[in-house]
DNA sequence: TTCGGACAGACAAACGATTGCGCTTTTTGG
DNA sequence: CCAAAAAGCGCAATCGTTTGTCTGTCCGAA
């Protein structure tokens, strides 16, 4: 009943006008002690809160920042949602969240439902198969600055985050030639992704560095699919110089690779070594776990993604000043080979 | 530049006043025809949008709900708020949501910063240690509606969705009588959580209805670390009456619990079969899955969460009229057990 | 011809807070 | 003691939209 108190109420109990109220709460230089102190004892009575949606609107600003993630029960976008929220918490800045469940037009929809919210930024990462990026220009020029994460468009003026895969991988091949592998297999992703073409260039990378001899019938791709990966498996185990160990693409995969090779009697990281890219956190206390993987820290790319966000924010930029050279900023981390300490 | 053009805008272009564009683009009978296309066609080429903030302020409400959860990189809950977004999504609701690291001050401060974002209603998952309940009296006292689910406060008059698990855990015993076993085993956790009360309770009605006597010895509690469950386990495997069968209390407890039994040489799943409740997606990829596990449809619970909210939304109650017997919506599902086909 | 009503649209207030400017009162310095 | 500066506060506009009420016009019927 009584509904919230508003600066005017306390105006009119003190007799004096609302704009005083608005500069004693805030501590304005113009106004009296004797006034200050009276205006804010009364509000901290009435229990005063200030109607954010108000001040919203009236600054142009919502202290919002809109993510649009692909599948937050997929355990990468978890943790990076969560480092997006640990960080806007810390800013004061609250988030709205959305999910395209990899859909382009549920993309689209979010990122209207965002603008109309008026965020003051967003972070995205873009569903799988979003081919027309109209949406995002269409938040250029609504001057909503935008940073992508991850799954970033192939576009040149934009700020994004993400880990490269090159290190890693060239981490993980070594790691393998290290312990004596020679012929080492690697099941990838589909190659228009640039996750899978940032793979094989680890992969060659790591066996030039060896001055081995890179043999491209040992870099199979899948669809991902459990079918996809138990061809490449069978195209693997066919060759004549067959692999001992391989880089699967990720856990999901490795895990679908594992099972195919139990069922065809393998004994699995002895005759035929596996390791991975980090998707399931439990991924370790699997039958048989990958004795290696690579890390892309999406908790701390969440983080970072955030960072870049409020940098753009606070250096309340006129929103479209291309001019600087450093003005889209990309930030990339470093992926790293875990080494699982088997027991 | 051209900053978002307004309802003003296109008044003053047209000669005509405000109020009529607004009625205009609501299709508002007093328009005539004429001015209707007039406006609605300069509002398509402006492409204009209208203002929310301005929207939210005047109308007093954001269409917005705020969402509250311990911990979003846990697969129960980045589920839940999967199915809460979901929800929410379908009836034009966006999702504000903050985590609260089961720590009661982080979870008070965003009670409060979802308050002045003046949410249209709160969705709450409670910290594991929060024992105050200030902050949620302050919401009824805001008027703002607030559903619980799965944590929920041990208050009679609340919203609430969760989950019984005494269902799930009847029929995870009778699974395991039906499987010859006689002595069955159980990890729970702390006796003070409602969880873990159910379990027990389920527990003893399994062995009521096949008329086997409760042996209390047989029940045991782990403070779900790995160091209690291996306790536990060793009180259970020291027992005159051995178990054959363990019902753990969930899946991060079965994990240890497996590891402890292997560990001491047991044959997991030929003399110590295992049955829990899923938290993780792939738990049945590990190296011993349990047999079975009692599913808890976290992504349900959060759509049904939802739903509740929204159904308190717009009954528009005038938010304190706990008049009505059915005013606090208590919705329980039932947890069910999955026998996993292993292969 | 005149009156009552439909119909189309304009006016203005309201939502709650911020802020530039101007007005009074006090204080200060010469 | 007086002018000028400083201090303390009020006025009013503004943000963009909605909505109750009022005005004006035109038509048909009495």
């Amino acid at each position: 009943m009584p509904s919230a108190p508003t600066i005017k109420e306390i105006a009119r109990r003190l007799n004096i006008s609302a704009s005083t109220v608005s500069r004693a709460l805030h501590d304005h230089p113009s106004i009296g002690l004797r006034t200050k102190t009276r205006v804010q004892q009364l509000a901290a009575e009435l229990n005063y809160e200030p109607n954010q949606t108000a001040i919203f609107f009236q600054q142009r600003k919502t202290f919002t920042i809109g993510v649009i993630l692909p599948e937050l029960s997929e355990a990468f976008f978890s943790a990076a949602i969560s480092g997006i929220e640990d960080m806007a918490g810390r800013h004061q800045y609250s988030v709205l969240m959305g999910q395209s469940h990899d859909e382009e037009e549920r993309e689209k929809l979010i990122v209207s439902t965002m603008k109309k919210h008026r965020v003051d930024g967003l972070i995205i990462s873009i569903a799988k198969n979003t081919k027309d990026y109209s949406h995002f220009n269409m938040l250029r020029q609504a001057g909503i600055p935008t940073v992508f994460f991850d799954r970033i468009p192939n576009l040149t003026d934009i700020h994004y985050v993400a880990c490269d895969m090159v290190s890693g991988t060239v981490q993980a091949v070594k790691y393998l030639l290290g312990k004596g592998h020679r012929v080492i297999g690697m099941i990838n992703g589909p190659d228009k992704l640039l996750a899978s073409r940032q793979r094989e260039e680890g992969y060659i990378k790591a066996m030039q560095k060896h001055r081995l001899k890179y043999d491209p019938t040992l870099v199979v791709s899948s669809d991902l699919t459990k079918e996809g990966t138990d061809k490449a498996m069978k195209k693997l185990l066919s060759l004549k110089r067959k692999p001992t160990a391989i880089v699967a693409f990720n856990d999901y995969v490795a895990l679908d690779a594992v099972q195919f090779a139990v069922k065809n009697k393998y004994k699995v990281n002895e005759d035929l070594t596996f390791v991975s890219y980090a998707n399931l956190p439990m991924s370790h206390y699997t039958a048989f776990p990958p004795v290696a993987s690579v890390e892309q820290f999406p908790y701390i790319q969440g983080q970072r993604a955030t960072e870049t966000l409020l940098e753009i924010l606070t250096s309340n930029a006129p929103a479209d000043s291309p001019a600087s050279p450093d003005h889209w900023k990309k930030v990339i981390l470093e992926s790293q080979l875990m080494i699982h300490n088997v027991e």
